[in-house]
DNA sequence: GTCACATCGGAAATCCATTTCACTTGACCG
DNA sequence: CGGTCAAGTGAAATGGATTTCCGATGTGAC
């Protein structure tokens, strides 16, 4: 299969040599027009600048691949799951970016659980000029390979790698945000719910790891029992996995939940009990879109997801254009944004609420 | 700009030419090895797949672009806003279709407000053996000539072109079925919230227009006003919309958005205004993930965005591999989901609730 | 032992834009 | 007015995989 005969009758596209026909020049006078190269008279560059028009010529990326650039740059990542993903903000900064620079973006994504490893090395045949990863579960030697054919910059990972540049958050000082928060709030027994650790890859430094680790430690350091709780990166397994812990015999005051989507999970689990932030707080990280919506309502830490996107973009248009070769590794610094889902912890006794009625009781939307 | 001097000291990747060399045979039997084609001894097919290996080789996509194909599969649309869109529905049932098969799905993503014309013709320029286009402002001429190079399959529009295909849902029979809920409740000023119409482009028909024309026909059908207001494609437009109309003298007791990320930025405005589904009942079309969270909980219409994807691609395959010229077009049909945030009309004096309970009272997640 | 035929492998042409290099202009200077 | 130099142009090589075409080899039949 995957052998589809020829396609035929399909129109053929007009060539750089057929615009040298018709302008009656030659090929490489009609490249250097294109690419807006030295040594071009005015008119020649009229006169085939009018055949281009006429014959709708446009140059094939596949073509120009062969001798060096195809002004493109992907960005690779799992398909968002619910709600405006952390991944839709990076690449609506780095979309933002590139408009009017020649360069067009091209989203690879891999499926949910899949793995992308094959994503980019699929990208690299495509020669693509820079890379974008947004992958949890790819090591540092594919990485390290695959960064010699092609600039990359890795996202959220805390690896500090050789061969290519990362932009992370500092995701340590967030979780230290969102932990003060709680801790401030006056809550004791705080849970942590975070996604599955994946397949040890040496020296790689995913977020969800720092956030963990950071998390404990502030309990220990404040005289209090770590709770973690791990369920797979999914709206739904966080709710199954929330329900557990609140049918629990003594169940948390707050929840830290690894990110937006976990959290908003576990919202949906306090919801369909009838709790409100009284009873238990629930804290994301990412503040995706969805978050500052007023049914949800998520206290979390902006982690700037436009700004990393940017950030990545230039990161790879130094190395295109100055063939820059030392690594840079940007940390950006996170916020912390309170809403309405966390408050000082309540009475102990449970506050029965007519069930579907979970709703923040503050509802400031105040950010420091 | 965009003049980067040509990345020096990247390494290269081993040729089609190098793995003959290291194979002792021609290049020839190289590709056919590559290709699964005919006419390989099992012989030859072990000496070059160890080869293969042992350089790490990798056949570019530019180079094969040059006689033929890419095995790429692109699918454009404007960067989603809110919620799980039904643009990722569509590109996960895309996506999983496509597993296994070779090909490599890519989303070129046009900036909100851009315009995905130019999306569209680079997206020819790299020469993907198919797109699939979700673009409600690309008129039919330009779709007609693009389709003249590759196979297209324009989502969502009742146009019925000559030379692509078209997946749509049946706009008419959904709006029907969501308009028969209201009305069969007892709503009587039912509002309608939809997208600004884009420029006028001949002989395109928008879902958003097919849906508008259905509800205006339904609700002179029963010898009542309608009401349309239109909002910018974003939730927090619909929310600046559905604040002027709730605030109105005689606000209207439901509101029939366009598609969901409407109908949520209504949610929010009635949420503000501690208004439950009683005051007003709220009713959308995509049922995108975010509709069937109980914070949320929309009453909403199907289109099956994940078959459609799936669709999409295997209208192309067809055209691919069978070279099909005669144009398909699919039609899905739509059903309803009614959740909590649509019931009978309420007493007509204001029942006050406390700001930011919104809450969908009858919490069932029926469907028919 | 010979002929017909199928199978396999290699050489070379092809796709299209870029780039090098040698060449032809024309202008300008002394 | 011959010579120098810069600017502009064209022919040809290049990059990598596919495909066609032809020749070489091997198989089986008679």
């Amino acid at each position: 299969m995957a052998q589809p005969s020829s396609p035929t009758g399909r129109k053929k596209r007009p060539s750089l040599a057929d615009v040298a026909n018709h302008a009656g020049v030659s090929q490489g006078a009609v490249s250097k027009v294109i690419r807006k190269a030295y040594g071009v008279s005015p008119t020649m560059q009229q006169r085939v600048q009018q055949s281009i028009e006429a014959l709708g010529y446009r140059p094939r990326t596949g073509a120009r691949s062969l001798r060096g650039q195809t002004f493109t740059i992907a960005i690779s990542s799992e398909i968002p799951q619910i709600g405006n993903d952390f991944f839709t903000q990076v690449t609506n900064g780095a979309a933002r970016r590139l408009t009017g620079s020649g360069y067009q973006l091209i989203i690879a994504p891999a499926l949910a659980g899949e793995g992308d490893q094959h994503v980019l090395e699929s990208l690299v045949d495509r020669e693509v000029d820079g890379i974008i990863a947004i992958s949890l579960d790819v090591s540092r030697t594919t990485l390290d390979r695959l960064a010699e054919y092609v600039p990359i910059v890795l996202i959220g990972r805390h690896d500090e790698p050789q061969n290519y540049d990362t932009v992370t958050n500092d995701d340590a000082a967030g979780v230290m945000l969102a932990m003060g928060h709680l801790l401030e709030l006056g809550h004791k027994r705080i849970a942590h719910l975070t996604v599955k650790p994946t397949a040890d890859l040496p020296g790689s430094r995913p977020p969800h790891a720092i956030r963990q680790e950071t998390y404990e430690t502030q309990m220990l350091k404040h005289g209090l029992h770590p709770h973690v709780l791990y369920a797979d990166a999914s709206e739904a397994s966080a709710y199954d996995t929330a329900r557990l812990l609140l049918d629990d015999q003594e169940p948390p005051t707050a929840i830290f939940a690894g990110n937006d989507t976990l959290a908003i999970g576990a919202l949906r689990a306090a919801a369909e009990r009838g709790l409100t932030a009284r009873d238990v707080s629930i804290v994301g990280y990412d503040n995706i879109e969805l978050a500052g919506h007023p049914l949800v309502s998520l206290t979390t830490v902006d982690q700037y997801g436009a700004t990393t996107g940017e950030a990545a973009v230039d990161l790879l248009m130094e190395r295109i254009a100055e063939s820059r070769t030392e690594p840079r590794h940007v940390k950006l610094d996170p916020k912390l944004v309170v809403r309405g889902s966390s408050s000082e912890p309540g009475m102990s006794d449970k506050r029965y609420v007519e069930p579907g009625r979970f709703s923040p009781s503050p509802r400031l939307t105040q950010s420091r």
